[in-house]
DNA sequence: ATTCGCTGCCAC
DNA sequence: AAACGTGGCAGCGAAT
């Protein structure tokens, strides 16, 4: 059963049931307690029924504030950017009142800006801004169900409906654990940050001056040049080296590794120590970890592919050192997930190659494909990374001939992907999430064909493309298999007996989960682990022989797993 | 004072 | 070893 909610913004709101053909109205529920409504719906009925809202980043943290958690929903914002993208209309206006606009010819409202909340507490505010974009004179639920109704016609209406429905499922689900854990947090010990930090940069420097071993190697890299140089500035760093007779192309630390100077080493350290403290240094701290908890702002279906992204505090990007403040809670652990080889395995499922699909059933995928390289794993590895992502300089070359030769259908899949992005086609993922369209820029420089004003120029742009939708079949695959993972890990998670507290999914990285789970379940926790993993690879692939093996590790520190 | 493109490095 | 996909973010420096 579907039910859609329209909450009024101050703890109240509509519900109504939706009928199971979709159109006919169930009856009508105004409630002062929006949250009371919704959890007596989650606990009265055997089903839990799915909540079908405009937006799960908007409806759903005043309810997890009130402590309640749902099973499912649609989110009709993802959906509709999901479908619009199917149908090569990225980035269009997704939000309900949009789609309403365009399903009666009415002019299509933007989407309301998202502000950027600034730290783990943004101000109050006393009113919350109406990000409804529902004409006034139209009743919200209503619309909110004529949009919903429409959107279940349009994706019935695909070529491969379960598919896609799959998606919109997951993609919502996402959306439900992405509020939760951010309202959850990873735990983070402050005290063991700052012991990290320093022990590498010395003590914490008085408001915001440089820490002393920075301000040590500024002087040392200066006193070896002869010259007062700002090591954060490629611009100076160039002259400084030009000035010393070792000019170099560009200031990166691959590049500084072989020049021949006594500033080099110093600078190197520098570079390091710098980014550590500039990115997640006591500022840091100060700004995104509160009362013993790193709250990421995840934005579900932030990047093309469909992985997430995050505004502020660098959530996707924690450095392995700085992982050793991620610590669990006393008597409680931490259980790490990290599917293995997701990419190269994907593509065995995706692209029917039955002897790459052979090898991903093995738990080292690549030491499965070494036999084709005279045994050298490594070289294998690379082989695979550069038909996923396109690389055909340094040697790539003879790795994907002889992979050419043994796993025809794989290279033939992404290469295939590759021709329709450089010939300006879409491309999809398994499920059908799309990629974007190429602008119209790029299809005067490269498919007009009376303005072959830079024919390298337009080469060079379509390759680009073809590079971006070759991986794009790839990644954005693994991400709804991540998506369909995490789905069902929290529907399992949601089952397990809470006598010793509450297990908690607490951080998802592309390929990877992390529960923070009360010391005693964590055994039950590594189990829904494991039947997620293998849910997952059953609803996307069904019987194939891919496997999608787990790294599973049970810390009490993140920088252990 | 603010904005924006660029460089460079972190994660997957 | 080399420059190949998706991103976020800090600092610089020039433009506004």
């Amino acid at each position: 059963m579907r039910v859609a909610v329209d909450a009024d913004g101050e703890g109240g709101g509509r519900l109504r049931e939706i009928g199971a053909d979709r159109d006919s109205d169930g009856a009508l529920w105004r409630v002062s307690d929006l949250a009371g409504a919704v959890s007596d719906y989650e606990h009265a009925i055997p089903d839990a029924p799915r909540w079908v809202w405009a937006a799960t980043d908007e409806v759903y943290p005043p309810l997890v504030g009130h402590a309640l958690r749902v099973a499912r929903c649609h989110d009709v914002a993802l959906v509709e950017s999901l479908l619009l993208g199917y149908h090569g209309r990225f980035g269009e206006a997704r939000s309900v009142g949009a789609a309403w606009a365009r399903l009666h010819g009415r002019e299509v409202p933007p989407d309301p800006v998202i502000r950027g909340t600034e730290g783990a507490e943004p101000p109050p505010a006393l009113f919350e801004p109406d990000r409804s974009t529902i004409p006034p004179d139209v009743d919200r639920l209503r619309a909110l169900i004529e949009v919903h109704a429409d959107q279940q016609r349009r994706i019935a209406a695909l070529p491969h409906p379960g598919r896609f429905a799959l998606l919109a499922a997951v993609e919502s689900a996402g959306a439900l654990a992405a509020v939760e854990m951010h309202h959850d947090g990873v735990p983070w010990r402050p005290d063991v940050h700052d012991a990290v930090l320093t022990g590498l940069l010395g003590p914490r420097p008085p408001h915001g001056s440089r820490p002393r071993v920075l301000a040590d190697l500024e002087a040392r890299i200066s006193a070896a040049f002869g010259r007062p140089v700002n090591p954060d500035s490629p611009g100076q760093l160039l002259k400084a080296f030009a000035a010393a007779g070792r000019s170099v192309p560009s200031t990166r630390s691959w590049v500084l590794r072989d020049v021949d100077h006594p500033a080099v080493p110093l600078l190197l350290r520098y570079k390091e120590l710098s980014r550590l403290h500039s990115a997640h240094g006591w500022a840091w701290l100060d700004t995104w970890v509160r009362r013993g908890r790193f709250r990421p702002d995840y934005v579900v279906g932030g990047v093309v592919s469909g992985r997430w992204a995050t505004r502020g505090g660098g959530a996707l990007q924690i450095p392995k050192a700085v992982r050793r403040a991620v610590v669990a809670d006393p008597d409680w652990t931490l259980v790490a997930a990290d599917a293995g080889q997701l990419e190269p395995r994907i593509l065995a499922a995706v692209s029917g190659d039955t002897a790459l699909a052979a090898a991903a059933g093995a738990d080292d995928l690549y030491a499965r494909l070494a036999g084709a390289f005279h045994g050298d794993r490594q070289r294998a590895k690379i082989g695979l990374l550069a038909a996923m992502y396109g690389q055909t300089g340094g040697d790539a070359a003879p790795l994907l001939e002889t992979l050419r030769r043994a796993y025809p259908r794989a290279l033939d899949h992404v290469d295939a992907a590759a021709r329709d992005g450089e010939e300006g086609r879409l491309v999809r993922s398994w499920l059908g999430r799309t990629c974007p369209p190429p602008s119209p820029m790029w299809r005067r420089l490269v498919l007009d064909a009376d303005a072959p004003a830079d024919g390298d120029t337009a080469a060079r742009q379509a390759r680009e493309r073809g590079r971006f939708t070759r991986n794009f079949v790839v990644q954005a695959t693994a991400a709804e298999w991540a998506l369909v993972f995490m789905a069902a890990v929290r529907r399992g998670l949601a089952a397990l007996d809470t006598a010793h507290g509450v297990p908690r999914l607490v951080f998802f990285q592309h390929d990877e989960l992390v529960l923070h789970v009360p010391r005693r379940s964590a055994d039950d926790a590594v189990a829904v682990l494991r039947a997620a993993a293998e849910e997952a690879r059953t609803l996307m692939f069904g019987a194939t022989p891919v496997r999608f093996p787990l790294d599973v590790a049970v810390v009490d520190c993140y920088a252990d797993a």
